[in-house]
DNA sequence: TTATACATGTAAAGTGTTACATGATTGG
DNA sequence: CCAATCATGTAACACTTTACATGTATAA
């Protein structure tokens, strides 16, 4: 039920459409829950029915209309409910450790290293970007702010890691003969 | 299908039961693949009829029956063809992160912090304990030990992180007034 | 003229979680 | 006597992914 978390959260923070939201959850959000909008409609769909948001549908030329969603104060009573329940842990869940562990051609596992470090690279260099924007100064954040940028320093974490794994996998792997 | 994969992986170090499986699963090989053993018995019956592996009965007294399964040529084909696709990246998807993102409670998220440090470092001990048993000499592995080494060592980094993000996240709202 | 952005969805297939079902043996 | 271990599964439900479906406006 955490996607239904997610929306409220970014509800939260502004009113919008399901395609707005999907726009989010392929940026900011999404970084710490992918959705696709076809799980995004659903859910909003699911949650109206619930009461905990509402829609206000705009009209448009040349274009579908378009439905404004926005949080209500049982959707707020719900987050409020949910930031109660412990999280419990999160499992790993790797398809690349699976790999790493049974691998038996040397080359192929360096392939799929390097490009996984790229990826990393990649992305850190995006939330960089971000804290640099959005948060130059973090001392001064207070609020809804400083839960946003606590979050992106868990997306930079989880990065960095990232890198440092690839490089001890790749110094153990290209030092050493076939396998 | 990775949890194919990951079984398929773990038939290789050793044939085995469902039932040995799962307590793989709850151990080792699970801290990358968590899975029931709901789910293993019913891709074990899958993989059967894809001839990726084979059973043999052994019947017991007292207790039901125990099929053992092995990994046929056709899984370890199969496992040497997906060792060539790419594994493309790896979401996220942090209940926590999003809740962090959107707290407007400061006690709870606190709470929350703290509970997920303490799994942090629970995990990060099993893991270390893990290393020195079974690796206390990790310049001598080669084959099957290199590649399980280096996966504990990612998940020994990804402890580590996480560790380092609870205290980030407390340090940065112990510190300040309530919100 | 081709791709991208805008805007909303349904349907099917695959994967994972939770509940149910059975029954003997062993250790505290 | 109660809990845990051994040993196998089925069924229902929840969630995610992929494919299908439609149509206009705008920029390269």
């Amino acid at each position: 039920m955490a996607l239904d978390h997610a929306i409220l959260v970014s509800l939260t923070e502004r009113a919008a459409s399901g395609y707005d939201l999907a726009r989010r959850f392929d940026a900011s959000i999404g970084y710490f829950w992918p959705a696709s909008h076809q799980q995004i409609y659903k859910v909003l769909g699911r949650m109206q029915e619930a009461g905990w948001v509402e829609s206000t549908v705009h009209e448009q030329h040349g274009r579908p209309d378009k439905k404004n969603y926005a949080i209500t104060a049982a959707g707020e009573a719900e987050l409020d409910r949910w930031a109660t329940v412990p999280s419990g842990r999160e499992a790993l869940r790797s398809d690349f450790a699976v790999k790493l562990r049974g691998f038996r051609d040397r080359e192929a596992i360096l392939t799929d290293t390097r490009a996984r470090r790229a990826d990393h690279v990649a992305r850190l260099a995006e939330y960089e970007a971000s804290e640099k924007r959005f948060y130059p100064d973090p001392s001064a954040l207070d609020g809804a702010g400083l839960g946003a940028w606590l979050a992106l320093r868990g997306g930079i974490h989880t990065e960095e890691r990232g890198i440092e794994w690839c490089d001890e996998i790749l110094t153990a792997l290209e030092g050493r003969g076939s396998r």
